[in-house]
DNA sequence: GGTTGGCGTTGATCTGGATCAAACCGAGGC
DNA sequence: GCCTCGGTTTGATCCAGATCAACGCCAACC
């Protein structure tokens, strides 16, 4: 974990912001946003939130993608999400996190100390509404993997995970034809309850079909957007 | 849906107020509480929230068990959950209700029109707050149910779902020993991502190794807890 | 330029849970 | 009492995806 340089005002210009839940902070009290949280750097593969850790602090991404997963005892793994900017972690009524967070490439983060988010939180009501607005979102988003993981077949899982993250990468904009997946095989293989050869077969014949282009292991064009939609939805 | 009798203070004496967001409003407010709602009964079987329709109204459970759910178009069910006494439903930020309940017995409920509600949540910021909790409670246990459909065999499964009904059922008191399953065989298949025949047979083992007794279909008795609770975990 | 090591792909085989099928059981209804 | 009917259990068989096992690719490093 290595600092940042941090000073008044860095807020006003976070690349984070407009995707936050800090938005819902009025301009002029930038700084106090900027006084109460401190940044860092979690280097790739190394984890910077551990499950059953007490929770004292809470994160909000500002560059790089983590994954967020929970583990049992004999190593098996069930990825909850992938965190990119923007994305809050650490929002728990429990004194523990639940899940862990592991940092995919560099993440860059702002940390904030449980009691000064909740001093923010009480001084500024908007940003207690945009929480629970993302935190809703979140169980909604939870709620779709739970149909995927209970009732889809891999076909569809890679399909709705091909859609999702198409879109997801897009940001505001309309979603991609073509874009990238930073995180490997066996991290799709635990988001999507499935093994790594499964997903990889499974790519290799939405291939074959033609409904998508693989021009590397990490990047994906959607050639047959609908048809990928109809299979993630559970049509043919 | 059949109108109850509904008078000022009905609120006062909610069996579900104890256990709701609504306790979040102070006791000198209960009137104000109780215009904001109406009250209805779902008969068994019927579903009075469904998937894609406008979400218009939120309902407060005062009685009875609703399943939740979502359906692929080819009829697979996924049940994100069971709602029970003091459950909310129905907290959407998009504009339509993202999951169906359907009643399981009669289910006793308060309607919130979404103004109403908003109205409320601003006029006591507490009950908003206590609300961004049971949300946060909620996707925890998404997040645990997400592991459970990715990466837990059929006893495992059953097992944390026992576990969790023993301690559901007891309310506020310690786990129960024996405990009642309002719900059907089907239910639970689709609630694990299993099927009725695997939910079945599974049980059946369970009960030959002596970690419970199944007295009739609807009633369970836990012999072994320990047991039960490291099989839950993935251990054995 | 050879070696190492971390992905990713592909093939062969195995298996847990699904599917298909039948029988069982208890609560109404007559 | 008998019949019906929905839910449950049990048995036989099947198959999607897991597991086991090579092999390919490429970037890093001597």
């Amino acid at each position: 974990m290595v600092p940042d340089h941090r000073h008044l005002g860095s807020c006003a210009h976070c690349d984070a912001r407009p995707h936050s839940v800090c938005n819902a902070v009025p301009a002029v009290d930038m700084a106090r946003l900027a006084a109460a949280s401190t940044t860092g750097v979690a280097q790739p593969g190394s984890c910077f939130v551990e499950e059953g850790a007490k929770a004292d602090a809470f994160f909000n991404i500002t560059a790089g993608t983590a994954r967020l997963f929970k583990l049992l005892p004999d190593g098996r793994r069930q990825i909850m999400g992938f965190a990119g900017v923007g994305h809050f972690i650490g929002l728990a009524v429990s004194s523990t996190f639940t899940f862990s967070a592991e940092a995919i490439d560099h993440v860059h983060y702002c940390r904030f100390s449980r009691p000064r988010l909740r001093a923010l939180l009480d001084d500024f009501p908007a940003m207690e509404q945009k929480l629970l607005e993302v935190t809703s979102s979140e169980l909604v988003a939870a709620q779709e993997q739970m149909l995927l993981l209970g009732r889809k077949t891999a076909r569809e899982r890679l399909a709705s995970f091909l859609i999702a993250e198409s879109r997801h990468n897009a940001g505001c904009h309309l979603p991609r034809r073509q874009f990238a997946l930073p995180m490997t095989r066996g991290d799709i293989a635990d988001y999507l309850g499935l093994t790594i050869e499964t997903v990889s077969r499974t790519l290799t014949r939405l291939r074959h079909e033609g409904l998508i282009e693989i021009p590397s292991a990490g990047d994906v064009v959607i050639l047959d957007r609908d048809g990928l939609e109809r299979l993630a939805e559970g049509l043919t």
